[in-house]
DNA sequence: GTTTCAAAAATGGCATACCATTTTTAAAGG
DNA sequence: CCTTTAAAAATGGTATGCCATTTTTGAAAC
């Protein structure tokens, strides 16, 4: 299917590899400062993008001897790391006939939107209490970066650029155990939203209810902006649920 | 200090790896179902355990090769287990400098509790809605039997149905990801809880709110649980920070 | 007695080798 | 041509070995 390729996602984590650069770095001798992250992260790191962008696609079998092969390390840091993806959903693993890239159901994807929307809401309410003006600025200006691509009809933009916004709301309240969660949850969803986002039929509503969350969020009121932000990730499983074919939306719950 | 000894704590997750039996397993070829679980699941699972009852006490340096032989395993699963326990924030890593038992300071836990009391909240929330009454009548009874610890006085039956309940509630939402995000957040504040339980002063206070929990699921009234839950932990994090020598409860948040 | 610093020991990071299980291949049988 | 099945190849699981970095040791200097 191929679709995803320029986006330059990043975790709610650390690092940002560029994507797909095989051959390893050359030594920098010129820095004197602190080198050599270990590998098992930087490994992490990169296949969280290759996931993101699906390089690797959803459903494949991933093969730990070509892959180290692809990414230039040996088989140990590669299984380290999708131990560690496995542990955050992005990957399963089968004992003895190992991992494939996570390819959620309906089910799951509701499931985790759900949670998604209550980890918001709170990050919402906390950021109204917490968040420094310079921060309302931002999120302020990031939302007209957004009707600016909506008004473009730039969907990659638009969609990361929404991103974005969700995750400054979040990283406004301050609490790390909040942003961490959220984004790892943000992470399992990231390939499938995307994809429904280039189909999102209700793009106006999806308009209309940011401009709900801005005006709540400036006036610092944190049950509205709860209240909304939960609502919000209904409207995106309404669209999301269409991207599985039929009848997904209606799964009685 | 040497608190923690007697559990039996058991993640959200699959296995529950007996505690502290350093020999390994005998063959068992009676057996004609499937063996072979893939030591690093074992092993993580051993450490989770190691970690909750404090024989691997906070703070302290992880020692792989000494670890490795007490384990009766190779560094190589060993490792790769670290790596899990540290995505779960139960263990840090320090780049070439191995890994630390997590100790979570003030803050960490406030915002951790803050986490979960939304998670649990979800949770009532879906359960009034999902929970057979079947599970209904279990969460009943697992009160009642925190009644009796109660009037035992029995700190650590307590606690440890305590624990049960709040999962129980969590499970009958019937949302995976869920139960899954809340068994990784109750990990991380374990050990600190256990702490606070036995010296906890506002004993009838929790217990006031259980019985307005119970209340509230019976009636599946969904707001009013979601709303107890999300408190009840407020009221856990009062408890919990007096264990935090003196002023830690008022860090402005 | 305290501080400095270099040698030595220990430790974590990574690669590789070997084994058991699984998957594929292909040959035999129908 | 399809099914069965046994050999072969490939794969994941684990142990071990080597190297770079870090930590400890202890002797010299103050």
């Amino acid at each position: 299917m191929a679709i995803l390729r320029e986006l330059s996602w990043t975790m709610a984590e650390d690092d940002a590899t560029e994507t797909l650069p095989p051959e390893a770095s050359a030594d920098a001798p010129a820095n004197g400062a602190e080198q050599s992250e270990p590998l098992t992260k930087s490994v992490a790191s990169r296949l969280r993008d290759l996931i993101a962008q699906d390089a690797l696609p959803a459903g494949e079998r991933i093969r730990e001897r070509a892959l180290a092969e692809r990414l230039q390390v040996s088989r140990t840091p590669l299984r380290e790391a999708l131990k560690v993806l496995a542990t955050e959903g992005l990957v399963e693993l089968f004992p003895n006939r190992g991992a494939v890239v996570s390819d959620p159901d309906p089910v799951e994807v509701q499931d985790l939107l759900q949670v998604l929307g209550v980890l918001e809401a709170l990050g919402g309410e906390l950021a109204c209490a917490q968040a420094s003006q310079r921060e309302l600025d931002e999120v302020q200006a990031l939302h007209y970066e957004m009707l600016a691509a909506y008004a473009r009809k730039d969907r990659l933009t638009y969609f990361k650029v929404n991103q974005q916004i969700h995750k400054a709301i979040v990283a406004a309240s301050g609490n790390a155990s909040l942003i961490e969660t959220h984004g790892r949850i943000n992470a399992r969803l990231y390939r499938v939203r995307y994809r429904s986002n280039s189909r999102n039929t209700k793009w106006d509503v999806a308009i209309e209810e940011h401009e709900a969350i801005l005006a709540a969020l400036r006036a610092r009121d944190a049950a509205a902006l709860s209240k909304i932000l939960r609502s919000h990730l209904g409207s995106t499983w309404a669209n999301v649920s269409e991207t599985f074919g039929d009848n997904a939306e209606k799964t009685g719950r």
